[in-house]
DNA sequence: TAGTGGTCTAGACCACTTC
DNA sequence: AAGTGGTCTAGACCACTAA
């Protein structure tokens, strides 16, 4: 008759009594889980049976295992908001005094404990970079990719694409190995004559490739927030086409914005 | 010395095979893989082992599983692309003309084949809702919950809450189980005086509790975005507050501003 | 009914961490 | 050296799907 819910896989049930225990409170964050073999004998089954059930917590991201040493409650990261703020004229945009990095350091919490590398390459621009760039595919665009990592842990990729027109003999597309020009992109592209004005930002979320768990250093369970993001000058003119991946636990992304007609 | 990558494990080994193979297009969506019992003759391997590199597949949201049927590449649904125009009071605005519905469905294809549940109940407010509306946690808010269904499957759930005495009356919050009102929410808080004027959306990216994962119907591997969403009059006033739960490949988000200074 | 994925036991070996 | 998670083989049974 009805489709009656069969009692749950071994598996199944361990995996549910421990994420009870978590939600509940019982396991905190960063507590250590009972050893496989622990967990396996207290049900009486198998070990592959007890690893099958972290697995499945694993996969909902509520819990990460450290290889050699046990499994544990995942821990969250303090999470950064990030409203229309961060891209404010006053972070980057550099006045005559020169003494602005001095001045601006209590307002810029953001950037506190924070790197990045970069890496600059002239590359074939794909059918998004085209299309957003205003060039045929295949053209020749400057490519800048950048690792952010904070506290010692990567967070996110930023890699921006430029028309070589506008950037070329730059510090933007300079090789050296140091941030390229205080203030960043926006202010090398303000003295370029081409000031961003407008910021156009597609949010959207997946599983993560193989090589960006890597990068990334995500856990088993983690998605990843891409942000495809094309800034414009009062014009209208794309001056700028970047795409982030960002590990999706470490953000929330805030729009304030009146409704339309 | 180094670290050398040591050779991959079997199931590795075939997941990344499959995965070359999908990605190179050799392997369309919809394609039926091998068998788990070909898959394991065919690398020397037994079937636990084959079965689990399906699973890495799985969880990298690249394949699906259909028991008793086979493992398939998985499909990508149409994308829905949601800006503020969503939003817009044309969408909603009913006018003294009440032949609106009928003269607004071309410009409407974002409802087309859309459906919807509806369930109204007095609940008490948590953190995040007695924040938005400026209420005292515990106090008695309308939850207005909602599963949105396109083409016969969930994409994402809604879930709204109002101040009693802002909706108190109104169809709205009527039990009825027809969608309240024509025209949505804001419809009515316009008529009672509460014309929403400006919105606020954070999104958040996280892996589906089960519960989730059952409700959307969503394939291993899916993660959800969850948008928390205030809306406010124009005095600044609070009015809904919303908590909403997509199936992260069915939608991207774009949001579009200006530098602020 | 035949084919398919899902799960499990039992036992083994390996890789990594910790002390 | 002891403890831990990761993976594998070999074989079994079950549940679901499709013809």
């Amino acid at each position: 008759m009805s489709k009656e819910p069969r009692t749950s896989p071994p598996s199944r049930r361990i995996a549910d009594d421990l994420r009870a225990d978590i939600s509940a409170g019982r396991l905190l964050p960063g507590t250590k889980l009972p050893a496989l073999r622990d967990l396996a004998e207290r049900y009486g089954v198998t070990r592959n049976t007890a690893n099958k059930a972290l697995g499945l917590l694993q996969a909902e991201g509520l819990v990460v295992t450290r290889h050699g040493s046990g499994a544990y409650v995942r821990e969250s990261h303090p999470i950064r908001r990030l409203g229309p703020d961060r891209y404010a004229r006053h972070r980057w945009q550099v006045t005559t005094v020169t003494a602005h990095a001095c001045d601006r350091l209590d307002i810029e919490p953001t950037q506190q404990q924070g790197h990045q590398t970069q890496d600059v390459s002239l590359v074939a621009a794909d059918d998004h970079t085209a299309v957003a760039l205003g060039l045929d595919v295949g053209a020749s665009v400057y490519e800048r990719a950048r690792l952010i990592t904070r506290d010692g842990a990567p967070t996110h990729t930023m890699t921006s694409y430029y028309r070589p027109a506008d950037v070329e003999g730059t510090p933007l597309v300079d090789q050296s190995p140091g941030i390229a020009g205080r203030g960043g992109g926006f202010q090398v592209l303000t003295e370029q004559g081409l000031e961003p004005h407008e910021i156009t930002e597609d949010l959207s979320a997946r599983m993560p490739t193989t090589e960006e768990a890597l990068l990334l250093e995500l856990p088993t369970g983690e998605p990843v927030v891409e942000v495809r993001r094309v800034t414009r000058t009062a014009d209208g003119q794309a001056i700028e086409y970047a795409r982030g991946v960002h590990a999706a636990s470490r953000f929330v992304w805030s729009y304030t914005y009146d409704i339309p007609d």
